[in-house]
RNA sequence: GCCCUCGUAGCUCAGUGGACAGAGCAGCGGACUUCUAAUCCGCGGGUCGCAGGUUCGAAUCCUGCCGAGGGCGCCA
């Protein structure tokens, strides 16, 4: 990307100084480029006299100047200013601007990919809610930001695969067995109470319900005997196909759901990993307990693998799983991500995979915040646990699925959200996404329009695209790489929809400010029906790697 | 008590070592005989939580304090 070439027409510009004595011989640093807030800085700006003239002991000025004599030449760089107090700016060629027009068109749907990734095989794990109840708001958040940096790697050249954990065992799925079974008595008229600790919500009633009219009477019991432990199976198969059509309605698909018991099968990841960490001396029985003496390579404290009633924890499961991900199914990278309650887990699982040499420097975890569902003022409570809830599918059907995404990508994920549905919905016409979406869909209209009057791109001259307004989108269209490279290296996805915004936005005033389809000057029309098209594309890219739609009309 | 994250315009949030701090929404005022007005243009709005420090330069880094959320050996 220019950017990058730019940065090493600086770097020769200084060997070339300090080779021709203008500037001593030192160890340079990188030499990193940044957009300038104010156009008349340029398109790229270089700081690095700035942060040299101390090594160095010349002025800022002197240095850029130095920079600026030995710069060499490029197709895409018109000129190059110092500007005080020690900047060297660059500025675009507005010809070269014009052809990358025609170069992004042509590029179509290969515009903004990169083989960076090398094929490297990364997972992305995300969600991963207990299937003991419909997701909840926050897991749509997760749910937006894995998917999304999934699609992200994948253009970048990473070999990704998504998956779902499948929390299938322990102490939440049994208490939710013993709920559904209760709600299961309840609908035979049986006055079974739900048990304490278990789950109020109505949902589970609904599960017991549809069981009995499917299946009958076969899971009841004699009254007061255990409940038949397929019921609870049966009632978890059905949480998960509800929480896999919540994720497929926000264009969330996986390409493996992992089942926690499978773990602990005999002979499996589970037991493999206890033995090794056994073995190595990582493990002390105290107080009836098994636990991980994780305090002795650095850790805070120790931490409890299994506990006295001999049941495995979540930690020591999540230990087993992630080395089956990093050293069993040999992922280069495992990126998890996790809510901010999770926040605890995130070092001792790491020196987990240190102490079974399990490349823990290939485990990456991305924390969002909290979401906080309001209606108005009033706070919506999200548990799980609370008898009311507000669940995924119902803010889908409140917002639609592509709203719900761009709202919940749009923050950074360290950030808490306030999720305002009342807002979401009363101005569901002003609502960011359509901005952009709309961007698409105008363009749709006029390249229809344009195919009426017969007018097309083909043999285009890019070189007339000289109004402001064009170059302005171009400029802007020449970002996509940069911001995907952004959002690899630092695994934030919310500079995706900021960039999307800006985007449409650069578009919404080249459309009113430039007349395309003009019958009275049809080299101009062609040269911004290329331009259209090279926006579409982009436009449609930034959302598809969202997961968000872009419609031919709206 | 300790640890993590956050605190930027009325609201929701970008910006995390550079040049005069930005966007959307909300408010006010304009622009449709012209490819979709779900658009565009203009105006007002900020002690960047507070106080020190480092630096040529700090919203950004360091320390302390205040505030919010989350976490802290047998929930997941």
């Amino acid at each position: 990307m220019i950017r990058d070439e730019f940065a090493s027409l600086v770097a020769r510009a200084l060997t070339d100084a300090q080779a021709a004595g203008d500037l001593p011989a030192f160890a340079a640093p990188e030499v990193e480029l940044q957009h300038p807030q104010r156009p008349e800085h340029g398109d790229y700006s270089a700081n690095l006299p700035l942060r040299i003239q101390s090594l160095v002991r010349m002025r800022a000025v002197e240095i850029a100047t130095a920079l600026q004599r030995h710069l060499p030449s490029h197709e895409a760089l018109a000129e190059a200013r110092v500007a005080p107090p020690g900047f060297l700016n660059l500025y675009l060629a507005p010809g070269w601007v014009a052809s990358q027009a025609a170069a992004i068109a042509r590029d179509g749907e290969r515009f903004a990919t990169s083989d960076r990734g090398a094929g490297a095989r990364v997972q992305v794990e995300y969600v991963s809610a207990n299937p003991t109840g419909p997701l909840h708001v926050g897991n749509g958040r997760g749910a937006a930001i894995g998917s999304t940096l999934a699609n992200v790697l994948r253009a970048w050249g990473y070999n990704v695969e998504e998956e779902y954990y499948i929390n299938d065992a322990g102490t939440q799925v049994a208490i939710f067995a013993r709920t559904l079974y209760a709600r299961y008595q309840q609908t035979f008229g049986r006055d079974a109470p739900i048990p304490e600790n278990g789950y109020p919500g109505e949902y589970v009633a609904q599960v017991a319900r549809r069981i009995r009219d499917e299946e009958g009477d076969r899971y009841l019991q004699a009254e007061g005997d255990e409940p038949d432990p397929r019921l609870g199976e049966r009632g978890i198969e059905l949480m998960l196909e509800e929480i896999r059509r919540d994720l497929e309605a926000i264009g969330v698909r996986y390409s493996n759901w992992y089942s926690e018991r499978t773990l602990q099968a005999e002979g499996g990841p589970y037991h493999t990993v206890l033995a090794q960490m056994r073995e190595r001396g990582h493990v002390v029985e105290r107080e009836g307990a098994v636990w991980f003496a994780s305090s002795e390579i650095g850790e805070e404290k120790d931490n409890v693998l299994i506990r006295s009633d001999g049941v495995p924890t979540y930690f020591a499961t999540d230990i087993a799983y992630h080395f089956d991900k990093l050293v069993t199914r040999r992922f280069d990278r495992s990126l998890d991500i996790w809510g901010a309650d999770h926040q605890g887990h995130v070092s001792r699982l790491k020196a987990a995979m240190r102490a079974l040499d399990a490349s823990p420097d290939g485990l990456d975890v991305v924390l969002y915040q909290l979401v906080t569902l309001k209606r108005g003022d009033r706070v919506v409570p999200l548990s799980k646990r609370a008898g009311e809830l507000v669940t995924l599918a119902d803010v889908v059907e409140e917002v639609g699925a592509d709203a719900t995404r761009f709202f919940f990508l749009l923050p950074s994920a360290g950030a808490a959200m306030d999720f305002d549905l009342d807002l979401a919905k009363r101005r569901s016409e002003e609502n960011p996404v359509y901005y952009v979406q709309y961007a698409h869909a105008r363009i749709r209209g006029i390249l229809d329009r344009a195919g009426e009057a017969g007018l097309s791109a083909a043999g285009a001259d890019a070189t007339l695209l000289t109004h402001d307004a064009e170059q302005t989108l171009v400029r802007r269209l020449l970002l996509l790489p940069e911001v995907i490279e952004t959002v690899v290296g630092e695994l934030a996805p919310h500079h995706l929809p900021h960039y999307a915004q800006d985007l449409a936005q650069a578009f919404h005033v080249f459309y009113t400010q430039c007349r395309v389809v003009d019958e009275q000057e049809p080299e101009l029309s062609r040269a911004r029906l290329l331009l259209l098209e090279a926006t579409r594309v982009v436009l449609a890219r930034t959302l598809g790697l969202m997961s968000i739609s872009a419609p031919d009309r709206m």
